[in-house]
RNA sequence: GCCCUCGUAGCUCAGUGGAUAGAGCGUCUGCCUCCGGAGCAGAAGGUCGUAGGUUCGACUCCUAUCGAGGGCACCA
């Protein structure tokens, strides 16, 4: 019996109640649909639905009379062991062992479907994240992102949804020409620019770019004048860069669809078509020689200037023509995930979403997410790109691994700063909770191995009836809970979702372990009762599989 | 000054109106003669920053306030 099956069924029974006059309220006001949930005392059941509570005031009847009836319905219910009216009136529904037990083959007949549902089928979302700019190698901050991006967009996948993983370089400014600059200067020898970026990678990267222009037989850089000679490492360094990102996040585990160059809106006419539509639609002005967006209309405290008195397009105006560009790809949704120092982006992107004709927070989600504070034993590790002491991705990989990094850094609420102490994750690094789950996961795998080893089969015997230890009701309860939880983390955009509920799941599963075995004691013949602790088994190893595969992070056979 | 996020166990963090607020790590006590002890069982540890309010019921929603971080450009 799934939660959706128990809530069609005391459905049915607040249907009876009105049908027969015992609840004297009108039809309509009954919930579409009844929630159950989990309750956090196992002694109160399987299930538990405050349904009561929410009807009495308006029926006007006392929760435990209304309760009282639902409970006596109920009891009938083929598969439902007991009702029990606890508290003000709360209905605990404890389930029948046999009608829990069935999820196990539920479970390894959908296999890796299990946990998918259709939330966002239909839909075809870009999500942007990470989008670190190409002037060095990408930092903690932006890990942080490609950790939790990626395992969004494998959540919402799960929910049926078209996903493309968008990048945006922001090849096009400023910083860029601070970074040629840089590049340029160190090729020289000489010391980076007041304002440019220091650190051992921009010498790298000037090598490169010289090794580069080599091989390819153009002229040394060096004996150009130079601007030509800064267009050369411009254009060179930030193809290296370019590579080095991708490569970086590859051996993350993050492979991007798209590789958006903002560069390439400035060149196409993008930039200037999306500002004549702005302009058509009545929403740009001209004052103190520059043109405006008069984003104040929809909600931004400010306007804000989308071409500069000097001709320059401003930083904005690229966004402006990237949001309409990925709207014309047919995207309906359109996710941004930003760091919290980026915020004050979101009410002036709203509002070009709005003066668009579209539906802000609808057509366009902007996500933020706080700040990873790297600590050195216990203290604050300040970081300076200029100085070049930064932590990159690959610093943070080599010193935790790729499993361990994506998943610190995904079971955190996006809404919380993270601390991550390296010493302390260099130094005891099954202090992640990823080895909790995993190791969890290496079980099932180990406990199976055995079973087959001793000729326990599953198809042999499943009788789920046998399955009636109170950590065996645990365990199914925890696995019911799997396609919940990841329709929330799609529903919310929290992917953390997921891995707090492995923890659980792992701890559930632990607990089992250490009451009922799979494998027959010594010469104890092989019994049903093994077979279906195997089905049991195997259904938390695909259940655990099928959520680190959300996350992004393995799941070993052995460890 | 205005705006955003956070404040929960010693530490790092879960908990989008329900029952006795949870996990990992750390501390203490037990458990490997048989499926892996990276585990399990138990103990200690909390005025959920503070004060009001809404509600049958508030860690959760509202207001105020204190504290931490971030943001308020014709920069990108």
């Amino acid at each position: 019996m799934t939660p959706d099956e128990l809530s069609h069924a005391i459905s049915s029974a607040l249907a009876a109640a009105v049908a027969d006059g015992t609840l004297a309220l009108p039809a309509e006001d009954l919930p579409a649909t009844v929630h159950v949930e989990r309750p956090r005392q196992r002694e109160h059941g399987d299930w538990a639905t405050n349904v009561a509570l929410q009807l009495a005031k308006k029926a006007g009847v006392a929760p435990r009379v209304l309760a009282e009836d639902l409970a006596a319905r109920l009891g009938a219910t083929p598969g439902v062991a007991k009702v029990d009216v606890a508290g003000p009136g709360f209905l605990n529904i404890t389930l029948e062992a046999a009608a829990a037990g069935e999820l196990a083959r539920t479970i390894l007949e959908a296999g890796a479907a299990y946990g998918r549902g259709t939330a966002e089928a239909g839909k075809k979302i870009n999500l942007e994240f990470v989008s670190a700019n190409p002037t060095g190698p990408i930092h903690i901050g932006g890990v942080r992102w490609a950790a939790v991006g990626d395992s969004l967009a494998r959540v919402l996948e799960a929910q049926g949804a078209d996903v493309t993983r968008e990048y945006y370089f922001n090849d096009h400014g400023a910083q860029i020409d601070r970074f040629a600059r840089s590049l340029l200067a160190r090729a020289r020898g000489e010391e980076a620019p007041e304002d440019g970026y220091g650190g051992q990678y921009i010498q790298d990267i000037a090598d490169a770019v010289q090794a580069d222009v080599a091989a390819a037989g153009e002229p040394d850089p060096l004996t150009l004048p130079d601007a030509e000679a800064q267009e050369v490492f411009r254009a060179r360094g930030v193809e290296r860069m370019f590579g080095e990102i991708k490569q970086s996040l590859h051996e993350f585990g993050v492979d991007f669809d798209v590789f958006f160059h903002e560069d390439s809106l400035h060149e196409s006419g993008a930039v200037e078509r999306a500002i004549e539509r702005l302009r058509a639609a009545g929403h740009i002005f001209e004052k103190d020689g520059a043109t405006w967006l008069r984003t104040t209309d929809f909600g931004d405290d400010k306007d804000r200037v989308v071409v500069k008195s000097d001709g320059d397009a401003a930083y904005i105006a690229g966004d402006i023509a990237y949001y309409l560009d990925k709207r014309e790809r047919g995207f309906d949704v359109e996710i941004l995930m930003l760091g919290a120092d980026h915020h004050g982006y979101v009410a002036r992107m709203q509002a070009v979403c709005a003066a668009f004709g579209d539906t802000p927070n609808v057509n366009l989600q902007i996500l933020i997410g706080q700040m990873v504070n790297l600590l050195k034993d216990g203290q604050p590790l300040r970081m300076s790109k200029r100085a070049g002491t930064i932590v990159t991705l690959e610093d943070l990989v080599e010193i935790v691994g790729v499993d361990a990094a994506r998943y610190s850094l995904a079971r955190s609420s996006s809404d919380s700063s993270i601390d991550l102490d390296l010493d302390l994750l260099a130094r005891a690094s099954n202090e992640n909770p990823v080895f909790y789950v995993q190791y969890a996961h290496a079980r099932t795998a180990n406990v199976a191995r055995n079973a087959a080893e001793h000729g326990v089969r599953r198809e042999d015997g499943f009788d789920p009836s046998l399955l009636d230890h109170a950590t065996e009701a645990a365990l199914l309860g925890a696995l019911t809970e799997f396609p919940r939880v990841v329709a929330q983390a799609a529903e919310l955009r929290e992917p953390h979702r997921v891995a707090r509920y492995l923890e659980a799941l792992a701890g559930s599963y632990h607990k089992w372990y250490g009451e009922r075995r799979v494998t027959p004691l010594g010469d104890e013949p092989v019994g049903d009762e093994h077979r279906t602790r195997l089905w049991l088994n195997d259904a938390t190893r695909q259940v655990l599989a099928n959520g680190l595969g959300l996350l992004g992070v393995s799941a070993p056979e052995r460890m």
